[in-house]
DNA sequence: AATCTAATTAGTTATCTATCTAATTAAGAG
DNA sequence: CTCTTAATTAGATAGATAACTAATTAGATT
């Protein structure tokens, strides 16, 4: 269920700590020792909160020799903060502003008589069109490892590493160690 | 401290059945029976949840006879999921780009030589920029009961019903059963 | 006043979680 | 290879909380 998403964001931003280690990491990204001095708690204190705020995926970490800087993705963040906003409102991938005609001519444009791209669209909006397609036909809360996933996309098309990578971009899906899940709607474009 | 707020809001609305409680109220007010059977839960449990959600403040309920309705306030619940996004940006009360020059300007047209306002103005960003002035003096986490608050407030203008009903009305401060207390900035303003 | 119905409160249980200390792992640097 | 430092995992504890059943309260309606 698309729900769990939400509720797994919220539970993970309704702790002081972490609110606080957000706010810090807003200004820049910083090394977990730092951030356990900074707050007053111990190291494995902050890990612990670090590991919830990867989980829901709007912190990630790059080393620098024996160090691991935490960054924040505050796209991510906003993005997950505005879910709760469009709750009820199912249609709402309106956004683009596309009738459900013009989507279906779209997709005909670029599909051959046995279903399979002829090309991936350069145009961002008939791109998009295509990704929200195969991504259709994925299937809510399961996890897909990279392998599953390539032979999916390749049923549309041979470039799945390109189209794996958009769909990524465009948060139709997201990706943890190697495995692919399907986003709620609400995350969907932009 | 204002974190506490924002605290609260993630962690009442972190639960999936008050999530779903959220969205099905988004569509029409709806009494403790009947969300209870769209549901498939018990009335006390619906009642926990209620609770929950009145507390922050984005349910309130009406009655109607024998039966209690239960609205959605979806404005403070748009504000406060927003406040996340605002979190480090601590001078983020520049949304009405006046500048503080500016704001010591209008003060001081209004005020007369005793520091009372000579009126209230009428112009809606003015009004907003003494109501920040007043509002600056009130302690941050301190719960102030109505008798305190209409002192408070006298100390600039006998019209502290006004006042006090626009500081509610612009976020500056909530109002909890006869007690008022301060709100965190980024609650502040629209 | 007596009764009905909706909502809340009390009390219980099972689950979850924030934090700590201690132990372990991971990666450089000598 | 050994040492050092940063981070994580293990294990423990205290506190919170979602759900239920049973009991109570709060308002209508008769």
């Amino acid at each position: 269920m698309q729900l769990n998403r939400i509720v797994r964001f919220h539970k993970a931003v309704g702790d002081k700590t972490r609110l606080r280690i957000i706010a810090l990491l807003k200004n820049s990204p910083l090394h977990g020792q730092a951030i356990a001095g900074k707050l007053g708690l111990t190291p494995p204190t902050i890990s612990h909160h670090l590991t919830k705020l990867k989980e829901i995926d709007i912190v990630y970490q790059r080393r620098d020799k024996n160090t691991i800087y935490f960054h924040l993705n505050e796209d991510k963040l906003n993005r997950l903060a505005s879910a709760i906003m469009k709750l009820g409102d199912d249609e709402m991938n309106n956004e683009l502003e596309v009738s459900d005609e013009e989507k279906y001519k779209i997709l005909n444009n670029f599909k051959d008589s046995e279903g399979k791209l002829r090309s991936i669209p350069a145009q961002l909006k008939k791109r998009l069109i295509i990704l929200e397609h195969m991504v259709e036909g994925l299937e809510p809360g399961k996890v897909y490892p990279e392998k599953e996933i390539n032979e999916y996309i390749k049923q549309f098309h041979d470039d799945f590493a390109t189209i794996r990578r958009e769909m990524i971009m465009h948060h139709f899906m997201s990706r943890e160690n190697g495995n692919y899940e399907l986003n709620p709607r609400e995350l969907w474009l932009i």
